[in-house]
DNA sequence: CACGAGACCTGTTCGC
DNA sequence: TGCGAACAGGTCTCGT
């Protein structure tokens, strides 16, 4: 499910809770179940236990796609990969069938790692470097310049798609707003990074600010059963949109497949780099 | 360094 | 209607 921006809209309910729930924040852990062993990355279920119960939330953020929960003495990071969500309930309630882990909390608010697809993990660890060490800079970060991207861009002889999808390169992205953002930046996705001119670099981190902005302001997209709340699956251009009319020329939108991924473009206003 | 294939999982949708 | 194939918001590892 999750990129950039639905992650931020849920580290931010998380942290300001909404609707009914309540935040985190202040909240000691009391107990928890592990319903699914293989998503606790580490430590081992034993240390795990001894370590995070009568841990206070002090902080909610997110870094690139990690949730990122900051107690009294760990930080326990979550990442919710294809499937995973968070829900926070206050007082007993039943943990849905997907739920792999849930934490309890001494004043009754629950919360239950809720991932169908089992591939989503979480961390408890003291250094959250050894998590997030690898990841490449937020591009929503105002010191991040367009002349530094166009910098990194030069360094790799990669095709954009997959290097933007590639978190050590740049953090958050994933196949929702990579299509969408080299769609607004006019660029086809097998370009390779290093042809770009300054000024196209400048126009792709343009076009990926606005439409992360886009999504973060709409509380991300939501998709079939995965996601609930956001709306920005309403404003796609390109995405999941194989057969109807570009928003820009009337092309027919096309689906290709690049780094294994399903790709969306605009043939007229994304046209082949000429020697890919 | 860059790329493709396969693995990890389950659920929904598509095509015959 | 039924059933297998294809596909899904992600990332890791391995071989070339």
């Amino acid at each position: 499910m999750p990129e950039l921006p639905e992650v931020e809209t849920i580290a931010r309910l998380l942290r300001e809770g909404g609707e009914g729930q309540p935040s985190l924040l202040g909240c000691t852990i009391r107990d928890f179940d592990l319903l699914w062993p293989g998503t606790l990355a580490e430590p081992a279920p034993r240390q795990f236990r001894h370590l995070i119960i009568g841990q206070e939330f002090k902080a909610i953020d997110r870094r690139g796609k990690f949730l990122v929960f900051e107690l009294s003495n760990h930080y326990l990071l979550i990442h919710l990969r294809m499937s995973g969500d968070i829900l926070v309930g206050e007082g007993e309630q039943p943990l849905g069938e997907y739920s792999r882990l849930a934490l309890y909390m001494e004043n009754g608010v629950q919360l239950s790692f809720n991932d169908a697809r089992k591939f989503g993990r979480a961390w408890l660890v003291e250094d959250s470097q050894s998590v997030l060490g690898k990841l490449g800079p937020e591009p929503l970060d105002e010191s991040f310049t367009a002349e530094a991207f166009h910098r990194r861009l030069q360094a790799r002889r990669r095709q954009l798609k997959p290097l933007l999808l590639d978190q050590s390169f740049l953090a958050g992205l994933g196949n929702i707003y990579v299509d969408e953002a080299l769609h607004l930046a006019r660029l086809h996705p097998l370009t390779l990074a290093n042809n770009l001119s300054r000024r196209q670099a400048g126009n792709l981190l343009a076009a990926i600010r606005q439409v992360l902005r886009e999504g973060i302001r709409r509380n991300g997209s939501s998709i079939d059963w995965v996601y609930r709340g956001g709306d920005f699956q309403n404003q796609f251009r390109a995405y999941q949109r194989t057969g109807e009319p570009c928003p820009e020329c009337g092309t027919l939108i096309e689906r290709i497949v690049v780094a294994q991924r399903g790709t969306h473009i605009c043939p007229q206003c994304q046209p082949s780099p000429s020697f890919p």
